[in-house]
DNA sequence: GCTATAATTGCACGATTGTGCAAATATGCA
DNA sequence: TGCATATTTGCACAATCGTGCAATTATAGC
């Protein structure tokens, strides 16, 4: 387990580790189709520019994936990839494979 | 999905999501008997003192306990409670299950 | 008792972070 | 073209966080 491993895990679990962002996440969880930002503003009671800096947040570590539709952008949860990770991680820590 | 519940979720992930702290449970990880603190020290080149607080942290959320043997405080990982708080994660993120 | 070692705590500091507001940008629609 | 809406960006600010150092506490061993 090198350092820059170490700092992506640590950069991922920061992400998610927010109480807002975790809401954002939660929320496109309940969701089945994409939803914009304005949409999810209502989640988490911040401004529009709280959530669109922790979208781009999410984005970033790949938790969350947008489509630009005319002058929205819609998000949806990477679902499968969150949760592969969440459980390499488990699976890590649990059988000590390091 | 309450907010306690969230902000509980949220305080696990940060306390995984930092560098030294990640090192720390990498380190645990890594030793099959306890560990005390001293010894810790040299997987995340920081003060005593760090990793003191950094121990501290994840003792709060339950990632590490420890037991007092004379002048020493010996850490183990929870293995078993921090893979499954992480898979229980993965598997709301995957089923939406909320 | 005294000394050495393990660990914590108080203090200070710089860096990062979350936030709101206002302005700017981008795009759709009339 | 002009206006409305969605989103981002710049700025400022307070709060949190990670850190090192020095002092303190706790305990083992002499």
């Amino acid at each position: 387990m090198n350092a820059a491993e170490t700092q992506k895990t640590a950069d991922f679990l920061k992400a998610l580790g927010e109480f807002n962002r975790l809401s954002l996440v939660y929320e496109l969880c309940r969701r089945e189709s994409s939803q914009n930002a304005m949409c999810l503003c209502d989640c988490c009671s911040v401004d529009a520019s709280v959530v669109s800096r922790h979208l781009k947040v999410l984005a970033e570590r790949d938790i969350v994936t947008f489509d630009k539709v005319g002058r929205e952008k819609t998000y949806r949860l990477n679902r499968n990839e969150v949760a592969t990770q969440l459980r390499e991680l488990a699976d890590l820590i649990e059988k000590q494979r390091l």
